[in-house]
DNA sequence: CTGAAAGCGCTTACAG
DNA sequence: CTGAAAGCGCTTACAG
């Protein structure tokens, strides 16, 4: 019964439950009262026949389609892993409160942001992974739909930001080393091309380092990861063999925490006897490191991208962003350091 | 002029040109002849408005959505870079060819393909990592809908599948291999667990390799990599420990031809002077690995499942599904071995 | 508590 | 070569 030629509408079960199409609207969205007897009809004949509303003529009715976009950036492959950690959390969370995702990659430019908010296939949009200077961001602006930012561009005016906030980041790392005596610190940024394409976390992270370390009298050494995964552990042990006399090592580039213990071991260095290692875990792969680290949770920043986005689209259409809301990172202990 | 309060519709196109809203239509789908001037009155108004047809409004009245639901498995996280590599490539070939995609995890069980084919959300289906006994294959095929399955499970009967050979895949490596006088090797497969969810490459290609090996005269000594990733390089040099005896080794395992090089570093060993070293690419990362492989092209593979499946939903509802479609691997040498 | 009917924005036979 | 109208499957004022 369940299964016939074709789909069963709304027709075939109000025949069914012996009452009228509305009746069974209402019985079905709640927004109307509905006798005790007349829902429990409708809803065995929803039942029986295996019904299920048409997703396009609701959308043409309610003029919501109950989609959230997800506009992933495709061009660049070192992304990709990042990317990838969101995914998961942002399309648990969108479930959860009843959307589906469409993806959107920008492989056609901005313009597929254009076509999927213009033809009304999405009711709003996630952005991944925005740039300080994002390409998307004009076209965005234009399409006037609700949309959240993962990532902070420079210029935020009139959106609606979620971020991890990488200088509190940068803080609680020196901090924490300052506070263990260290003077002379390591560190290991992204690969040169993330900051080329404008990362921000990259920048930030970085800058607010430099600063704060100023400002604890100790002295860090910056520096690039390689651009390639298979020169991660040269260039690690370059790094490392460059400045013996530091003392602590922190690390902003997942590849360089994967790599590390390999380096490490080659060297015969421990941790933290010779070495304090802080790393800034980004959440995903087979759990956190076996350091100290900044763990900047996509679980966390996803969900809350997803609800913050749904509350928006569901406010008056008029109504303000919120504006920008950096995460504060929390820095778990994990004995790396001395 | 392109941005009023609301989206402009077809009626709106039809008045700015002076036409009747079947003529528009007909001027954009080009199902029925237009005279030029009128052609040309209709496109400036479409122009002029900035208008887009409307997303379900279409879907309601076409019975078909363009739009294609790419269905991942969100549950073992050693999936995920695998199934990562196959979203850019099917999404940029659905855009090809006009589709846009939705994301489609099975975070609420195979359910979840019940709800997007019966709302009528999807036209059809893009099944990743399927396994050899996939939970969502019972509700794929009630779903009655076009599907192509990327993976190959063990009752095939009625489904559209397209994957790599991987037994003509081992038996290439092992001939290779042969053809060069190996006669001890090593073998490292996918990680137990990954055996364990049943997934077909990894028992296929294993026991095509043992089977070639013994044709061949080649004594063939399997391991399973590392279930994490820390302990890939770990293994990896206990395994190459286990068979100082062993000429060459095959690495079915992406975490494992990334670790390697670092291993054989440590080992002072050469390749190909000390050990022939054969991999199996999947693709994606920085490019192919310094080995001599067998490239598995996700980017084929995700590109003929997409113009498979939309060929598919294309055609006469009723018409037979293509089967099995294994691509034939290749081999490509890249000095490793000798 | 319920139903008949209009309307959402498209497409497409039907008629000319 | 073109238009008026029905229909796709929903939702929701309007009326009772």
């Amino acid at each position: 019964m369940a299964n016939g030629e074709e789909m069963a509408t709304i027709a075939d079960v109000a025949r069914a439950a012996g009452v009228s199409r509305s009746t069974v609207s209402y019985a079905l969205s709640g927004k109307r009262a509905v006798s005790p007897d007349t829902l429990s009809r409708v809803r065995r004949a929803v039942r029986d026949l295996g019904y299920t509303p048409h997703a396009g003529a609701q959308a043409l009715a309610l003029a919501r389609t109950g989609v959230i976009g997800l506009m992933l950036p495709v061009d660049h492959a070192d992304a990709a892993p990042a990317v990838t950690r969101y995914v998961a959390p942002i399309s648990a969370a969108a479930r959860r409160l009843g959307y589906d995702l469409l993806l959107v990659t920008d492989i056609d430019g901005p313009s597929a942001l254009r076509r999927v908010t213009e033809s009304g296939r999405v009711d709003g949009l996630v952005l991944l992974d925005v740039t300080q200077d994002d390409p998307r961001l004009p076209a965005l602006r234009a399409a006037e739909r609700p949309a959240v930012l993962i990532g902070l561009p420079r210029d935020v005016e009139g959106l609606d930001v979620v971020d991890l906030d990488f200088r509190v980041a940068a803080e609680m790392v020196v901090d924490h080393l300052a506070a263990l005596g260290h003077r002379r610190v390591t560190l290991v940024t992204p690969a040169r091309e993330v900051f080329a394409r404008g990362a921000g976390h990259a920048w930030r992270f970085r800058s607010s380092c430099l600063a704060r370390a100023r400002t604890r009298g100790l002295r860090l050494y910056p520096h690039f990861a390689a651009a390639r995964q298979a020169d991660t552990g040269h260039v690690l042990d370059a790094v490392l063999r460059t400045h013996p006399d530091a003392t602590a090592l922190v690390l902003h580039d997942d590849r360089s925490v994967a790599a590390l213990p390999a380096v490490l071991h080659e060297r015969a260095m421990r941790v933290p006897g010779d070495l304090s290692v802080v790393g800034l875990h980004r959440g995903g792969g087979d759990g956190p490191p076996p350091y100290t680290a900044v763990d900047a949770s996509p679980l966390e920043l996803g969900g809350l991208a997803v609800r913050r986005l749904v509350s928006r689209m569901t406010a008056a259409p008029d109504a303000e962003p919120v504006g920008v809301t950096l995460l504060r990172p929390h820095l778990t202990d994990r004995a790396s350091t001395a």
